[in-house]
DNA sequence: CTGAAAGCGCTTACAG
DNA sequence: CTGAAAGCGCTTACAG
């Protein structure tokens, strides 16, 4: 920046100022540092900025897993957004850690972003503690925290599952398995669908608990075990549509039919969903919507304004196709 | 950092040799400092830190998409092994666009990256001019650059396409198509594949032409529109591995056999090509030690240590299974 | 409209 | 082993 305040004959504030403030110069003054910029190919020092304005325009968002599309589809609306903001954003990925998430927010507050997305409504308690001693804006997304530490926007897993619970009953089904990945929130909802059979007086499902993350061989494995476990009839709540995919694979391979003797739900609605055969039925979230409410959220309490309201319930809801 | 300084009765100096020559205090200074830390929850300020030493520990990285399995499975092992040395990555999806790319790479360089991680070999003259003044070490990953900005770890997709095509000759194939997302690799790829064929004689493929990256029900489209223009036997060679999902569906919807009347064949070898029925044969890249290559030469050369070679080909395979 | 000055929160030689 | 001083490259009141 001296540099170029050399080649256009002026002070470097003055530079600074054609980059900040370009209104509060004469017209020819700006014109000359442009020339200097564009002869030089200078690009701004953002850290030296962010050091001297206490602004990053920097924010942080960490999920469970970024290659799973039910994450990376949140993330591009909000990351879209906020880059029109003039915002860039840094992804970390928790892999569903709890004690890796509290790491991941100890660098992130290192960097001084402006703001931070959480995924999920549980954090530990040092997370927290480090959240509310930084001051900065925060928003939990993908699940509706009975505490949020500052601005929420998701969607009752409970609830979610007992709508799919209702459903799979009023398709006339009376025996029921729940396979899940290794995920909390799948928990919770395998909890809730349970519940929710218990209260009609149903058989309490199977479970089935896959060691990790979901993947079409663990679905494959989960139906072959329940099938030789005698579940030969009933229906399937998946916790994710990549394990319903698994599911509906090997039901092909062993010539069950699907929906008659076994009925498959999946939960994400990801794209192939739709496309795949028979088309899965699942629990669809609007990811876009969520995004987008999340960055118009963050925004607002960044730059001051009003973020009303702080918690937005974004719903869900049940896409009926062939496989339940 | 002043406040630690006061609580510990030291200076301020003294405070930042705790967290970064911890060697150079006495025990108990140390001690003393680190319970200030404690007791405050104070995190360092990375912003300043980065400022005063000019390393930011910070690297950026571009790929085409981030929710492709194919760019984040190589990502995965970089930012792993990037963190493990002290390393962020900051990630930047470019959405198949040089010019995207051109911005990204300028907004990257005012974060001051110690080193910057690229898909792909080919950018735009600004993007490379850029990158040379800002003097960051940059890795270039999967491709081969004939003229590499710096380092490069990749494979040559021309070789690839060569290789699926003398393949499928040797399957006895005498018809050929190419189904191609909008990927410059991927319509490389095409030439390369069209060249083998004419090169044995044989006809050229019929091209599709996708609009824009690869999905299911585009895989589906335009097999069905290859079929209807007449392509009722032959080899179907898909620029990735979702678009070939797409076929197998629409084939196994309309009673194609496969292999026996159309072979299909995939790129990428994802995860699901093994699992999904029947297996897909898809060219198979290492992407694990892709990114690791990549991490270990751009720190090489990040901590001014012999990085070699500077450009590795890391090769391919042909998976082999059952629908070629 | 532009300049001179102070300061952002650290690191890093340089003394002692 | 620790302190005093300068500096990293900017922004931001404050003057003029």
């Amino acid at each position: 920046m001296a540099t170029i305040a050399q080649l256009a004959g002026v002070t470097q504030p003055t530079v600074s100022r054609a980059f900040n403030h370009p209104e509060m110069l004469q017209p020819e003054t700006l014109e000359r540092i442009m020339q200097a910029v564009n002869q030089t190919g200078y690009v701004p020092n953002m850290v030296a900025r962010s050091l001297a304005s206490s602004r990053t325009r920097l924010l942080a968002a960490i999920v469970p897993m970024l290659s799973n599309v039910v994450y990376s589809s949140f993330l591009k609306p909000f990351t879209a957004r906020m880059r029109e903001a003039g915002y860039q954003t840094m992804l970390f990925e928790s892999g569903f850690s709890l004690q890796e998430e509290e790491r991941l927010v100890e660098m992130a507050i290192a960097r001084r972003p402006d703001g931070i997305l959480l995924t999920g409504a549980t954090h530990s308690e040092t997370c927290r503690r480090h959240l509310r001693s930084a001051a900065i804006p925060v928003a939990e997304v993908w699940d509706l925290a009975d505490d949020p530490i500052d601005l929420c926007v998701g969607f009752s897993h409970d609830e979610s599952a007992r709508h799919a619970a209702r459903y799979l009953i009023g398709k006339g089904h009376c025996r029921f398995a729940v396979i899940s990945a290794n995920d909390e929130r799948a928990y919770r909802r395998r909890e809730a669908f349970s519940q929710t059979l218990a209260a009609a007086g149903l058989e309490l499902p199977r479970r089935v608990d896959l060691p990790s993350s979901a993947s079409i061989g663990q679905g494959k494995a989960a139906f072959g075990a329940l099938l030789e476990s005698g579940f030969d009839q009933g229906a399937i709540f998946c916790s994710s549509d990549i394990i319903a995919h698994g599911v509906l694979i090997e039901a092909a391979r062993r010539a069950v039919d699907v929906p008659g003797r076994i009925a498959v739900m999946g939960f994400g609605d990801q794209d192939f969903a739709a496309e795949i055969m028979p088309p899965l039925t699942s629990v669809q979230i609007d990811r876009q919507r969520l995004g987008e409410e999340a960055a118009r959220l963050l925004l607002a309490r960044i730059e001051g304004r009003e973020a009303t309201p702080a918690r937005i319930d974004i719903g869900f809801g049940i896409i009926a196709r062939d496989t339940a």
